[in-house]
DNA sequence: ATAGGGTTAG
């Protein structure tokens, strides 16, 4: 085993211990001994490990912070522990920890502040996220056009490109706004399908005296295919060509994806066949984009033997392309085929990841095969991963298909379990499971969600440390 | 972890 692999195995072992061990006391007594030589590679890994357990997170790295007497946390740690605390909308903690990071002479970083504005944004507090920007300074750490695209960027991918746009049009005299904030807000337009404003944030770049670069180009192709406007999409193509801007994988990865979406399979495939005579190589993600596309509008045969001429190939799929095709296989009502490609990835050392599991147990659960459901997600945790928020959503619905009193009790238990790791289901999830309750006559379960659902309010601290 | 290309079903 080499050391990258046995460190993830000590991580993997250590990762079990903590999210099984129910006394604090005796948790702390295992984690300070000094048998275990602990690294900030060794705690990230286990801190990523936990990501679907919060609190179980949380609760590792309080421990080394307080209780350990020679280990001291990186600034990386110290992010992720930030990232979980905030995604638990736990915002004491959050600057607890950044002011503990200040008080031991690590300086919180442009990385930290796109975490916590991040996960600002997330829960839909975007001013708070903007107003936290303009007071980095005042944790130590200073803007400047970097940290001024990265909050832009921020806003963008949460949809919220208005008001990227407006913050954008205030301070890009201020921060001197560079090609990558006009392509940030050009691709949050695009992203939104109103590729008009992705055009127009491109033409007013360009009256800037900013020249556009690639990325801009394929920004605003992209837009076009996403918007479904595919004769504009591919007219753009062939402009782009009698231009002489030169192509890259990303140009034709956008346009065999675009191409394929629209069904129109055909052209996808010439495309993805002139790439290699243009002497572009395709890339693992284009030959994903090619499988997804023929699963959806072609077959997964010819799926499956793309996928195998890509192995033959010497191309190393990565769990994506195992996702793609599974999904394939599972929608075309081939499920144990499915199953098999599952045992590939684990054999290839590439997952399954939760994705895969949410994949499978949604479909096994659509078939009506709940058990066959259940029975998969208990072999997560026999894996290095954990379930997410969509794998109990995906769960809770099923247990209504039947209707049956036992299947009420497994969702209150799911219901219980997803809270217990940080996750804040809907108020409608929360309704339902209720209902189903009371329906089936569990009323003292029914009780104990609904002081749950009361716990989970906008205005609790269940988290508080 | 400053920008662009592959994963969902509704």
């Amino acid at each position: 085993m080499n050391a990258a692999a046995s460190g993830a195995a000590a991580a993997s072992g250590l990762s079990k211990l903590i999210l099984a061990s129910t006394n604090r006391q005796s948790l702390i007594r295992s984690l300070v001994c000094p048998s275990i030589y602990w690294t900030p590679l060794l705690v990230d890994t286990i801190l990523k490990q936990l990501w679907n357990h919060g609190p179980k997170a949380l609760q590792f790295f309080h421990i080394l912070l307080h209780h350990h007497p020679t280990y001291a946390h990186s600034v990386s740690s110290f992010d992720h522990a930030i990232d979980i605390a905030a995604r638990l909308r736990n915002y004491a903690t959050v600057f607890t920890l950044l002011h503990r990071m200040r008080s031991l002479r690590l300086h919180p970083t442009p990385k930290s502040f796109a975490i916590i504005t991040e996960r600002y944004v997330a829960a839909g507090k975007p001013d708070k996220a903007l107003k936290i920007f303009l007071s980095m300074h005042q944790h130590g750490c200073f803007q400047d056009l970097h940290s001024f695209n990265t909050i832009l960027d921020v806003l963008c991918k949460a949809r919220r490109v208005e008001k990227a746009w407006n913050f954008f049009k205030v301070l890009r005299g201020r921060f001197q706004a560079d090609v990558i904030s006009y392509n940030i807000i050009a691709n949050g337009w695009c992203s939104i399908k109103r590729t008009n404003k992705g055009l127009e944030t491109f033409k007013e770049m360009m009256e800037k005296g900013l020249s556009p670069n690639l990325t801009t180009y394929n920004i605003i192709l992209k837009g076009y295919f996403r918007a479904g406007q595919i004769d504009e999409g591919w007219k753009f193509f062939l402009e782009m060509k009698r231009r002489k801007i030169e192509f890259d994988v990303v140009t034709y990865t956008t346009v065999v994806h675009g191409l394929g979406v629209a069904g129109e399979i055909k052209r996808a495939q010439n495309v993805f066949n002139q790439m290699v005579d243009d002497g572009v190589l395709p890339s693992v993600a284009t030959y994903n984009a090619l499988i997804q596309v023929l699963c959806k509008k072609d077959s997964v045969e010819n799926a499956v033997s793309v996928f195998e001429s890509m192995l033959k190939k010497g191309y190393a799929p990565n769990s994506t392309t195992y996702n793609v095709v599974i999904r394939g296989l599972c929608h075309r009502e081939q499920r144990e085929r499915g199953m098999e490609f599952m045992d590939r990835m684990r054999d290839d050392g590439c997952g399954p990841n939760v994705q895969t599991y949410n994949i499978v147990i949604r479909y096994f659960c659509n078939a009506g095969e709940i058990e066959r459901g259940l029975a998969l997600f208990e072999k997560i945790n026999s894996g290095d991963c954990l379930p997410n928020l969509d794998t109990y959503n995906v769960l809770i619905s099923a247990m209504f298909v039947r209707k049956r009193s036992d299947d009420m009790l497994v969702a209150g238990k799911l219901l219980v379990e997803m809270v217990d790791r940080g996750f804040t289901p809907r108020r409608l999830t929360f309704n339902r499971v209720l209902d189903g309750l009371l329906l089936t006559g569990n009323q003292s379960f029914a009780k104990e969600i609904l002081r749950l659902k009361s716990g989970c309010g906008r205005f609790s601290r269940r988290f508080k440390l």
